[in-house]
DNA sequence: TATTATCTAGACCGGTTGCTATAACCAGGA
DNA sequence: TCCTGGTTATAGCAACCGGTCTAGATAATA
């Protein structure tokens, strides 16, 4: 196999699979069979093992997955707009067969919460960062700072969430909710009380 | 052992590990020793296998998880305070040892939705209840029909979206977002264009 | 007492898991 | 050509997986 792409292949496979199946229902032959490589080059490039080989994915599908949403975001300079092609984007990846999965890190991030720190960590970075690209798109869009990375980090909660339902009811109908509650969601602070508004 | 319990003490143990576990993470030899049932009993009485054994986790889950967020919405007629309850209990379980994965599915169903169409369809109906009840409380709350059922339904997203991202932190800070966030989250439509408003 | 239905108990099965160990292969450089 | 380091390849391991099977225990009833 060429060495250049072993690693790599090993890692885009597992990518792939820790997002579709999870952590815990990934198999490292599984792994291997996706990427073609063979046994002892897994623990050769991977020394710690599956925990090392998942923090590697962990990084790569980050990488994925922000480079496609700051993808999305740029086909608007509104950010409402903007968010809208994002999530227009799962949309479209749910009515592809499994795709939906390869958006997320839920999965994952919830398997290993409590039983790998290392993984618990990477997963709270990954989630991190995504919510410093809404922020900044908010902040592009005019928002003050501090609004800007309250609504990041809602909507990163938020969209989550959504990818969840979808997926569970094998229905965009959470992430087109999510679409046209946008402004909502993304309003500005204006009022002063908030415990007994109520209803209009 | 008690032939009254077993059952019920297979499903509670059963139900408790899949959630904090997960399906895939969670072995049938754990939920026995967890129980102190024996293995013949498991397959007497779920002779269906881990599958039928999940099935009626899932349903006990759920009903300990809406007669939880009933109680904490009970606590308040008015429904952003009634929420605020509810994350408040939330934030109480995160701070509690891992017990806030036993306020949610989202793992179960993530792992499930493409693997299992029984379980998918019992996490969705699940989803489905919850989202019925916080609906429930904005329609007792004044809110309109419709708009009480986008609200509950967004509200479902949000609050799973939040317990992941505050379970990956290990911080109480998403929870603690939304709880400040709510009266927008929650607010009724009164907008017109919704694509160029921005900030004010 | 015998029968029957319910439930318990645990040995056993084939398969999979993550990992270890070790030898072989291969390409590049001296 | 030989050496060396990087990489490949695969056998093997103990533990675990979900499930099967069978005998025994128990309570109720005729």
């Amino acid at each position: 196999m060429d060495q250049v792409d072993t690693r790599g292949k090993i890692v885009a496979a597992a990518s792939y699979l820790f997002q579709t199946k999870g952590y815990a229902g990934t198999g490292l032959n599984e792994i291997l069979r996706e990427s073609g490589a063979p046994k002892g080059s897994l623990y050769y490039y991977f020394p710690g093992g599956k925990e090392a080989l998942a923090l590697a994915a962990i990084e790569q599908a980050s990488h994925t997955m922000q480079a496609k949403v700051r993808q999305n975001l740029a086909l608007a300079a509104e950010p409402v707009a903007a968010i809208r092609q994002v999530l227009a984007d799962m949309i479209q990846a749910l009515q592809n067969d499994g795709q939906l999965l390869t958006l997320s890190l839920s999965m994952l991030a919830l398997e290993t919460c409590h039983s790998s720190e290392p993984l618990r960590q990477a997963c709270a970075r990954s989630f991190r960062e995504m919510a410093a690209i809404y922020t900044a798109k908010l902040a592009a869009g005019g928002y003050p700072p501090a609004r800007a990375a309250e609504g990041g980090q809602l909507l990163q909660a938020t969209i989550e969430g959504a990818i969840i339902l979808s997926l569970t009811q094998k229905d965009t109908a959470p992430l087109q909710l999510l679409q046209s509650q946008l402004p909502d969601l993304l309003k500005p602070r204006n009022w002063q009380a908030d415990s007994a508004s109520g209803p209009d």
